[in-house]
DNA sequence: TGTACATCAGTGAACGCGCGTTCACTGATGTAC
DNA sequence: TGTACATCAGTGAACGCGCGTTCACTGATGTAC
């Protein structure tokens, strides 16, 4: 059943975003091709119409899930500066979110195993770095404040979701928030 | 071939600690058994003499990972303190590490993922915050100091395994230690 | 503007590989006497 | 202290399931005339 060149390029969107869902829900070497076209309301027969293999789905599922929180964190920056991006981060919310929406921490180490991702994953993480770094205040130092405000954000989510118990895992969220406010601000006194 | 009893239960101590390098490597996902046997000088058809199935191995696999990796870090905050151990963590050569030897910034997320080993991943977490609380100089918030120590620490070996660049990685590393250092003494200035 | 035909998105069955698991067998260990 | 036998660690072949990939087929789309 052809389907129109529109209607075509739709479809693949969709796989790709439900990729992007996929790919973050189950991590890259669990993550399988027939749920994904499942989740795009298709059988798993039709996929090689759309794509080469499994490997390029899941490239272009990171690439998606990047671009997604990428905006995000890039929406919350513009609308309440860094302060508010790091509070939608490391907030509960995001933590318990079905769907993990930040892959570097639902992916992380994973990413560092699979030499086509790695790339692509490091300029996401730039992105967001940068997106950090336009809005804390100061000098020379933004870039390296911002890199270390990351590292707290991605680092903090990723253990306040082994903790066990809900109140040490809030707690996890709430002193790296204290900090990554702290990062935020032109550093008071010098860099001893 | 039956072995002797001693023979048997070093056999399968070798058995585990192929699992917690295998795991370390490879992530949970993909480690493999007749992998693990082939590390320990074995064929895959022994493995059901020592377990009783895969969970059972790479959960022992983690929980050596989770021991091994806390003595090497208690080990150097006794020797130096938690600067010493800092400085171990976030060196290059731990970065680079064939076998990474941090099993939470090997499979961080990972682990999330896995009811199993929850709550075994967290008990090393915990273990691992307590050795930095007990180094680190002050009163009542030298816990969440530590706790913030170790969310650092993850997060920047873990950015710094995917930044491509290794100029850029080595400083995500030192602007960590930096700051981790700061978090090592007591806070001069009253928390605001 | 219509008609005939090639294209190709999507389906569902089938294939094949990798890997966890099982099994018959071997031969050294440990135990019963 | 020796001897006969049961036990069981380890081997390598085989099994079966899951999943990526292929394929014959369908029928709507888009193109050639």
């Amino acid at each position: 059943v052809k389907k129109s060149k529109a209607e075509t390029e739709l479809t693949r969107a969709r796989i790709v975003a439900a990729a992007s869902n996929e790919v973050r829900r189950r991590g890259l070497a669990e993550a399988n091709i027939a749920e994904v076209m499942r989740a795009a309301g298709l059988t798993h027969g039709g996929f090689y119409r759309h794509f080469e293999n499994r490997d390029q789905l899941f490239l272009e599922g990171l690439r998606h899930a990047a671009a997604a929180s990428g905006e995000v964190l890039a929406e919350r920056a513009a609308t309440g500066g860094a302060a508010h991006a790091l509070e939608g981060y490391l907030s509960p919310h995001h933590r318990d979110a079905e769907t993990p929406r930040c892959p570097y921490a639902a992916l992380g180490s994973e990413l560092a195993r699979y030499p086509d991702l790695k790339p692509e994953a490091w300029r996401g993480i730039e992105r967001q770095i940068a997106t950090l770094s336009e809005q804390i205040g100061g000098g020379e130092d933004a870039a390296d404040r911002a890199t270390l405000l990351f590292a707290i954000m991605v680092g903090a989510l990723t253990l306040s979701r082994l903790a066990d118990d809900p109140t040490v895992s809030d707690r996890i969220l709430s002193v790296a928030k204290r900090q990554g406010l702290k990062l935020t601000q032109p550093q008071i006194a010098p860099d001893a």
